[in-house]
DNA sequence: GCCAACGTTGGC
DNA sequence: GCCAACGTTGGC
């Protein structure tokens, strides 16, 4: 089992709104290096919910992966925000996955926390400048961020 | 809203 | 294949 962690910002789509729907296609990203990511996703995954460009940008929550990587047909809508006209039915150039809610924290692991914990320090999260939103979480980080719910 | 840092595009 | 211009991300 691997973890990962997934960005996305609150006012689209938080944790609590996995909670309330249950599970959600994770469409719409458009990032070569974090589809990749998606593509080696495994059922039983787990993934911690971020949470950016809000009021507290920080680690919200937990889902599982209950289904594995298939194509993001959100890229072939003409009408959608995510369309790419690169993408084709016959090649589709973008995936989604599917997250099941497992659990909203208490509180909102905070990205100023992660940034000043040497547990933290390689993580891509931290790292300045990254704009990665689907990254893996190293087994040691891992146990640091169950330490701090 | 600002702006630094990044990824992608497209001209050459 | 290089690299400038552009659009986007995301913290603050």
């Amino acid at each position: 089992m691997s973890v990962w962690l997934m960005k996305t910002e609150p006012d689209e789509f938080s944790i609590s709104d996995l909670a309330k729907r249950g599970q959600e296609n994770w469409e719409g990203v458009r990032n070569f290096q974090a589809r990749n990511f998606m593509l080696t996703m495994k059922v039983g995954d787990l993934v911690l919910i971020y949470h950016s460009s809000c009021k507290q940008v920080g680690i919200a929550g937990l889902a599982e992966v209950i289904a594995e990587a298939h194509p993001d047909l959100s890229s072939l809508d003409p009408d959608s925000s995510y369309f790419d006209a690169k993408s084709t039915p016959e090649n589709p150039r973008w995936v989604q996955v599917t997250l099941g809610f497992k659990q909203a924290f208490d509180r909102v692991i905070t990205l100023a926390e992660l940034k000043a914990a040497p547990e933290m320090a390689n993580s891509p999260l931290v790292k300045k400048g990254s704009r990665l939103s689907v990254m893996p979480i190293e087994e040691s980080e891992w146990a640091f961020i169950q330490s701090l719910i």
